[in-house]
DNA sequence: ATTTAAGCGAGACGGTACGTCTTGTCTTGAG
DNA sequence: CTCAAGACAAGACGTACCGTCTCGCTTAAAT
């Protein structure tokens, strides 16, 4: 049942996910202002305010999307494979815009715990939830003992990752390797 | 020989770092302003732009000292509880105002890629500095195997402990055990 | 038609000339700060910076008003003898804070020319108008020759009136009577 | 009998005039600074607070010297000539650097009246001085009538000269003329 | 057909902080 | 006693954003 008023407008709606997540892309979390973006997507500022509260709400929205599309298994490969493959995209994505926006968000957060809980809920929890059931398999599947601590090892890997995104430091596939290495035994990895 | 000119005022150059401090602990990044440090301190803003280039750097000094006092090593316990203790103490003062300038300045160096280097090269890197030596120890007198991949196991604590940080998750005793347990076995820890 | 936006403030608008006015009557230019005018007006600094670009146009549009009100002529008086009441009253309005406001812009023009053209068009093409036409009524009624320099007169009268009032010099009513006399010679004026 | 202690540099004291000077005539009053001075005249910024108590004194004394350069006499012209020698000499300097200098000191003369008597000491007084004589000169070889009011004329004259020079306006030649032609009548100038 | 209820742009407003600049004072060490 | 060097408190500068607000226009559902 729709309410009176004017509709809201759609293409405002995505010129300004396109223009927030375009800046966040280039320049990270600095230069991401409500003016600049209200600027770039040829909006009023106030319609930014009506439908976000806060910078990290928009950051979140604008990036989400774009997030979750990697999130995909090979069944033809071993659980602990996959896993390798996950981190390695993963990793591989971090180096570009996606790591930067993602970096800022965090960053963000630091301000302002809502920014937190909608990257925890909207972005890191699906991950984890894949990674579990990928984890769960290894060890239904006798890759892993019984008795391995799968949220641990969850907290270690995507942990890390990202902190070592935020140190900028090195993202390359050895790291990687190097990190699955860590967490399951070098025999697991053909 | 001392240069000619008035020389700094120690004690202008304490009460910034105290003010910086204290404002850090009380509200972490946001608030954290080069205004409010120079009125907390007594001191003229321009002072503080004279000896700190930007709001990291100010943040790093004023931390710095505070963070490396807990590096302590117990040599009546084994390389592993030694490490095992660390993190755990590490991680305790990360649930404290300590915890809040952290994971400030990680932020704040999102922006500023030179906050990175002085968190790095100031705290983190001593701090790596002796956890490896805990970690090439507990190799030369058996508790882990020769192969053991030091550097990926510092990338591994340290990261799954301060992005634990940053998304304001559970540095508990326990989780910390389960850390520990993860990277070594359950039977190194007595 | 009233353009979109919201409307400008016209109490804020009037408070700002007010504390300008105020400012400048009480310490010439000295002192005389935006800083210092939004304080006094209760408005914010940015409010002032979008309206006025510069000091000498806010002192400029908060005088003006006040200046202009002693342009009036006495219908029954001979020509000569208007102008010399006309030299008299701004000789006097210049011994009070008009005098200072007066003065400070035309030091403050000294660094921004935009002030000089302010002043010029907003105030003393004004006043040599309407000199101007009582010194072409005094020649059409014979009081000057023909050939009287109308243009040189007003270069003359206003100047050393304007240069006394900077050199902080005399602007008696003695003094007027004498520039007076030096002008159109002892027999006109009765 | 020299006084104890390191005497006053002299080469300081005249790279202080200089670089004041220079940067007068560059510039007028805007981006006269203690500040610019000292570092042009390769000066310590407290040994010009030493010796000048404020801007309008350095500015005063940097460029007196140069004013009186100009004021000579020929004597083979009569009075009333020389007279309209000596104002087109001065309205042509005025449209120079040393115009820009005065100009920036009656400026300045508006905040520090102190400015204001140095100038009217160090320079003014001078030329009046130099002016009366040749006014007196021309009454008593009846050039002029008796009663001319000769310290009126001088009002008029410097006065009309220096607003002239304070709003922009003509320095030319004509003008001069004009201005003379006005105080004493077209037939005192061959 | 008219009212009502948003949405939206434009843009003013009070604030806060930024980083820079200048002022006038002070403190040191060297001449 | 002078001077260079330079630290210091104070405070204004002009800019950039923030979050809020007031408008007038537009768009659609409800009356």
């Amino acid at each position: 049942m729709a309410v009176a008023g004017r509709p809201r407008s759609d293409e405002s709606h995505k010129a300004i996910l396109q223009a927030a997540y375009d800046l966040l892309a280039e320049g990270g979390l600095a230069g991401f202002t409500f003016e600049r973006v209200a600027a770039r997507a040829g909006v009023s500022r106030s319609t930014i305010y009506r439908w976000w509260p806060n910078k990290g709400a928009l950051a979140m929205e604008s990036t989400l999307g774009s997030l979750t599309a990697e999130l995909r298994i090979s069944p033809d490969l071993s659980p602990i494979e996959n896993i390798h493959l996950r981190l390695r995209r993963v990793a591989e994505a971090m180096k570009g815009p996606t790591g930067r926006i993602i970096a800022g968000m965090l960053a963000e957060g630091q301000q302002d715990p809502d920014t937190i809980t909608s990257f925890t809920e909207g972005y890191l929890e699906p991950a984890r939830g894949t990674m579990r059931a990928l984890l769960r398999q290894a060890i239904d599947e006798g890759y892993l003992p019984a008795d391995f601590d799968v949220e641990t090892a969850m907290d270690v890997s995507f942990g890390s990752l990202y902190h070592q995104l935020m140190l900028r430091r090195s993202l390359e596939a050895d790291w990687v390797e190097r990190l699955t290495h860590f967490m399951f035994g070098r025999a697991l990895l053909r």
